[in-house]
RNA sequence: UGCCCGAUGGUGUAACUGGCAACACGCUUGAUUUUGAUUCAAGAAAGUCCAGGUUCGAGCCCUGGUCGGGCAACCA
């Protein structure tokens, strides 16, 4: 257990940190804003701070970036827990930015006294033009130079509603003419008479996200507040008001987002896809989400696995969504159950069983872990098999069945084609089998030796079942690279149903956490839209499929 | 005409901080197999963006380029 493995920047930071005597634990947080559900770009942040704490024996804090309440809501915040929890995480302590309002409030009044913040009348356009552009310098404010006393009572007075929004902001007075933009007297307060999810109607006046995060961290002891690239021109802002407030000296370390193919990965994309009805909802299992992929039937410890095996750095990356394939197989090879189900029946006829004749045969549950032990197979005269497991011309290295052709079916007997019957129109409709009675699975003497094993289900004890196929939801590999709308590349055949596959008799007792594998078919899940009179399955990942690969190349 | 990040096989991440480039996925081939799965074995694939410099020695250090990305929401 104990493998070296070398470190990431972040735990090399840590690591030197803790060695040096800076800190004696280090303290993380999670910080999402509840305006949406979690994906598996939150899924590498968490296990990357929750398990900087872990590995360090530091805690992480759950903390809710809700300053902005026009697009906050609880249902997020109770999604979010419930993803983080699935993941297999426990915060320390669960916090909200609004918590802090108050304290955050008088933060503002310290640096106004300070002569380093001040209220400003302009709208927006006009201060945006204030700031110039990167390669120009910003000019000052008319309103740079009231004085603190004025100051004082007009940011008095849009906290107690005076103004209406957007006729007030309170900003930091920095220089206009910084190389780096944000230091361009950021605004520090806007004033939104807007109901807030949990401090209702207490405020109208709402701290910007560069005047609440760092103020947070520095409140909560935060060692290393850890965010993704894009807010590395901030941490010069977030390093000057921790500076000027003289509060706990918390750090800003930034990382390289989660990028993965065939998929987009920003909560805006992400609730577009949801309004505009191109999927089912945010735990549609075509979505990235972690609700969605749960729901499809991904375990945490495989996610948890793909985060290890991904890294952190800085630099850009498009990971191959194959690699949470492989990650999600690994898990599920170990744990799933084996069962039989066939898709696309095709009759067989075993004309040497005897008629009403049923036996009841044993298959592993898992030969990956035979603790699970085994399950009854019934065995009848009439079974299902596969339609593509049968070929009347069989194509080279194709070993199923043919005619004269034997095969086995999988924990049962070997069996022979014998006859091939057609419907009027040349469609092969049944097969005419006969079985070798010594070949029966675990007791075979017939010395045969066959190339394929196939998967089957006794006709008369099948049971049906509703099997949902799902295929990557965008068809580029890029799709954050392309040009024009992100939803042309939608791929349309991202989802198909089956409404009746015929599954072994074993299926009836599925509960909704079990895994499943169908034989040869893949990996699956129960979908929480099946019902008594029907059940639904959901394929989670396919097989690995050598032989699809032979097909392909001819 | 600015500031800030970054650049290592197809992909992602390493390289004991200057000692002759490793691991994983993917790919190829073979063995095993009552899942064309799993497992096992072997292999192809980068000479580290470019040019100089320092050094006995550079992916790591220095200089100058090139390329990619980010920065002007009363979003986070």
């Amino acid at each position: 257990m104990t493998e070296e493995k070398s470190l990431n920047f972040l735990e090399e930071i840590v690591e030197n940190e803790l060695k040096a005597g800076t800190y004696k634990s280090i303290i993380t947080r999670f910080p999402p804003e509840p305006n949406g559900y979690l994906h598996m770009g939150h899924a590498k942040s968490i296990c990357l701070n929750f398990g900087l704490a872990l590995k360090y024996g530091g805690k992480t804090n759950l903390r809710f970036d809700d300053t902005n309440p026009v697009t906050e809501e609880t249902e997020y915040v109770d999604g979010i827990k419930n993803d983080i929890k699935w993941l297999g995480f426990e915060w320390s302590q669960e916090l909200y930015a609004s918590d802090y309002f108050e304290k955050l409030y008088e933060f503002a009044v310290t640096l106004i006294k300070k002569g380093l913040a001040y209220v400003d009348d302009g709208s927006s356009e006009e201060i945006a033009k204030q700031k110039g552009t990167p390669t120009q310098a910003g000019t000052d404010s008319p309103y740079r130079s009231r004085s603190i006393e004025e100051n004082l009572k007009l940011f008095s007075e849009m906290r107690s509603g005076k103004y209406r929004d957007g006729e007030k902001v309170l900003r930091a007075k920095v220089d206009m003419a910084h190389p780096n933009m944000h230091m361009r007297d950021p605004l520090m307060y806007r004033i939104k008479h807007a109901h807030h999810h949990r401090t209702g109607d207490a405020w109208c006046i709402y701290p910007m996200y560069d005047f609440a995060h760092g103020q947070s961290d520095a409140i909560e002891n935060i060692t290393h507040s850890i965010c993704t690239l894009e807010f590395i021109p901030h941490r010069a802002l977030y390093d000057w008001f921790i500076e000027k407030l003289e509060i706990y000296s918390s750090h800003q370390y930034e990382f390289a987002r989660l990028n993965m193919t065939y998929t987009v990965m920003s909560k805006r994309k992400l609730l577009q896809l949801v309004n505009e009805g191109h999927v089912r909802g945010w735990d549609d299992p075509r979505m990235p989400t972690l609700s969605a992929v749960r729901r499809r039937g991904y375990t945490p410890e495989s996610i948890r696995e793909f985060c290890d095996k991904i890294g952190v750095a800085k630099r850009e990356n498009l990971i191959d969504v194959g690699l949470l394939e492989f990650c999600v197989r690994e898990h599920l090879n170990k744990i799933a159950l084996r069962r039989m189900v066939v898709f696309d029946p095709l009759k067989v006829v075993i004309t040497n069983y005897p008629d009403g004749k049923s036996e009841m045969l044993s298959g592993e549950n898992n030969p990956e872990d035979v603790s699970t032990g085994n399950r009854d197979i019934p065995f009848t005269k009439e079974i299902y098999v596969e339609q593509d497991d049968f070929m009347e011309v069989p194509a080279k290295k194709y070993f199923r069945l043919a005619p004269g052709e034997m095969v086995r079916l999988k924990s049962a007997y070997i069996i022979k084609c014998e006859e091939v019957i057609k419907d009027q129109a040349g469609k092969v409709i049944e097969l005419r089998c006969t079985y070798i009675p010594e070949s029966r699975s675990g007791s075979d003497t017939s010395g045969l030796k066959v190339k394929g094993t196939i998967h089957w289900v006794s006709l008369a004890h099948a049971v049906t079942a509703e099997v949902r196929l799902y295929d990557r939801l965008f068809n580029v590999e890029n799709v954050g690279d392309m040009e024009g709308d992100f939803k042309e590349y939608l791929n349309p055949d991202s989802l198909q149903v089956l409404s009746t596959v015929y599954a072994e008799p074993a299926i009836k007792s599925a509960i909704l956490d079990e895994r499943f594998q169908f034989l040869r078919k893949g990996y699956f899940k129960l979908d929480p839209d099946s019902a008594s009179e029907k059940i639904v399955f959901n394929r989670t990942v396919t097989l690995k499929d050598m032989w699809a690969k032979e097909v392909k190349k001819g």
